[in-house]
This record gives structure tokens, C-alpha cells and sequence, in this order.
DNA sequence: GATATTTGATATGGTCCATAACAATTATCA
DNA sequence: TGATAATTGTTATGGACCATATCAAATATC
């Protein structure tokens, strides 16, 4: 109702002058069925960097079907494997989740034990974090696949060189930016 | 309280074994106060590419702040300039947005008077899409911003070349991945 | 030992993304 | 032609992700 009501008042406010109602008389039927114009589009970073991401990670998704594995997820077990016993504050912080967003994260691969929370000793209100062994070899099956599966694609399509540069540019940007 | 549950059982599960034990004790205190370890994350295609993304688009918010246009905004603006009167399936399937979700944006770029919708003659169903002259003079701004602010950064970052570089093998994954 | 800080957790709201459904209009084709 | 199917913009709705405020328990600070 504000819809309608804001699409009449302003495809009457701007081009309902002389020059506006030409102008949208000639624009009728403007390259029906033809594919549009990207232009300029094709070369913002920000465009075709998210568009990039959106693609990597459908990738990623069908590669992992089997084991169920999303990015953040797989990124969590990654870095709790290689920095065992740190608490869920670190772990999330250093992939930049906010600590309540981890939890339901963590709830989820502990349920499918995955990953358990072990009550610190020295600080009995955190959580230290460890990879069971399901969760070791879950994650050991995971980097095989991505490796055969998903980098490859991108080797065979950029090759080993390209590659390489590719992620040295992001990882400076995503550090330097 | 499912969680809690969840918790004591997976903590108990796997990590409670003599090995376990072990295992946990060995970990209380490990590293306290260094820096994580990223490992082989920080070679990972989707990570680097979400972190990189996720600086971009902070950068470019901040560059737009006087305009106050996002990514998305700007990326319609630029694509209705490059191809007036097309309407708004092709605008928003073009960029990779669902219909629904469309209708909203453009409520937002034309009670902002920076775009309008026409009905068309020839489809009485469909809305043509037109920048309005505010919209123009709004866009030319936003592009200026972007050269001397977003990509200059970018540009100083990586060098011309290497920005160029990095801009056609994001391209290339995004099209052909 | 009183106060402040930290940790994991809950609740909650916002934004973005996806699907189903609808009225109006147009296309199809028997 | 006229019945049926498809399309367009729209609404409603639910899910995923992200951000903030708040809390109890534990610890740190002074």
C-alpha cells in the first residue's frame, strides 16, 4: 500500500515533465530479449569479489555433501585441530564470530561429536576446545576432499601460479584493506 | 538445556577415556596468551575470499557514507543506467537477486528518488526502470567516490597491475567455477 | 573483601536470502 | 475465439547469519 502509493507518486514526480515522458516513450521496449549491459559492474572489486565467495562456497557445500560440512564449520574444526585447548572466546574471535553466535555453532559439532568443550582447570568458566577422534578423522576425510575436489577445480582453472597469487592478493587484502 | 545436556555428554563421550584424560590434562593452560595459529586456514580459497569480501564492503560503506549506498544499491544504479528500460526481472536476475527481494530494494531507490518505475506500454505487467536526473547526479558522485577512495586504495595496495589481474581471476572464478 | 572483568550462554532484533502464493496481464493453442 | 498456461510485480513467511544487551558463574583487581 506505501508501495504503490511511493511507485505513483515518484514515476510521476521525476519523469512525468516534457522531457521525462519522451524519454520513457523512446525507452519502450528497450532491447527486448537481448542480454544486458554488465559495463562498469564487471570491474568493481566489491561486485565481482562477492559473486566470487557466493560461487567458491556452493562449490564447497557440493563437495563436502558427504560429511556436512559447511565453510565455518570446516574452518572451526581447522583451527581447533591446529590450536588445541583453546577456549571457544579465542577460537571465535580468531575467525571473527561473535562468541554468541559460536555457541549454537559448537552445540552442533558437539552433538554430531565432532568437537567436545572440556571445563578448563585453570579457569573454571571457559571451555576448552578439542577435536574427538570421529572429529579428527571426519576432518581428515574433509581435506581430502577439498583438496581433490575443490582446489583442484581451481588449479585446472587458473593453474598452480595463478592460484598461489590469487590467494596472496586476498589474504592482503582481507589483512591490509 | 538441550545444549547443556548436549555438552556433558559429548564432553564425557569421547574425551573421558584414560587416553582422554590424558589428553585433556596436557592441554589446560597450552599457549595461554599467544597468538592462534591459523595454519592451513590461511590457505584456504572461501576463507580468504569471505575475509577479503567482508573488508571490501566495510571500506566501500565507508567510502559511500556521504551517498549512503551500499554495494547492492550501487550495483543497481549502475545497471539500470547501463540499460534503461529494461524492468525489474532483468535488473535484479541480472545481479543474482531474487524478485521478491527486489521490491523492497527499489522501494527504498525510488522514495529516495534516485530511481523509478514506469509502466510499460508494451507489457502492462512489467515496470520499466529509469534513473531519475537526481539519480544520475547521485550515481556520478557515487563513481567518483569510488575511483579516488575505493579503488585508489585497492590500487595502492596491489599496484595496477596486480589489482587488474586479481579483478580478471575473480571474474574468471565467479563465471566459470 | 568489595568491585570490576571475563566466559559461556540466552534472548532478541536486524538483514539478507529463499519459497509459496496471489492478482493482473499476456502468451499459447485447441 | 476462448480456455488454459505462463509471466510480472508483489506480499507473506521462514531460515540463515550477524549484532547487541544481559545474565550467572568464575576470576581478577585493588
Amino acid at each position: 500500500m506505501t508501495v504503490s502509493k511511493a511507485a505513483e507518486k515518484s514515476s510521476e514526480k521525476p519523469a512525468d515533465t516534457a522531457k521525462g515522458r519522451k524519454d520513457a516513450a523512446e525507452l519502450q521496449g528497450q532491447g527486448a530479449g537481448e542480454a544486458l549491459q554488465l559495463g562498469e559492474l564487471s570491474e568493481q572489486l566489491g561486485y565481482v569479489l562477492k559473486r566470487a565467495q557466493l560461487k567458491v562456497f556452493e562449490n564447497f557445500l557440493r563437495c563436502m555433501a558427504s560429511l556436512q560440512l559447511t565453510p565455518a564449520q570446516f574452518s572451526v574444526l581447522l583451527l581447533v585441530e591446529k590450536n588445541p585447548g583453546r577456549n571457544q572466546t579465542e577460537i571465535a574471535s580468531t575467525l571473527g564470530i561473535l562468541r554468541p553466535n559460536f555457541v549454537a555453532m559448537l552445540d552442533n559439532l558437539e552433538s554430531r561429536d565432532l568437537c567436545a568443550r572440556i571445563r578448563s582447570t585453570n579457569d573454571r568458566r571457559s571451555h576448552i576446545l578439542v577435536l574427538t577422534d570421529k572429529g579428527k578423522a571426519v576432518l581428515a576425510r574433509a581435506k581430502k576432499l577439498v583438496a581433490t575436489k575443490h582446489e583442484a577445480r581451481l588449479n585446472e582453472l587458473l593453474g598452480q601460479a595463478n592460484r598461489e597469487a590469487l590467494i596472496a592478493m586476498l589474504a592482503k587484502v582481507a589483512n591490509e584493506f
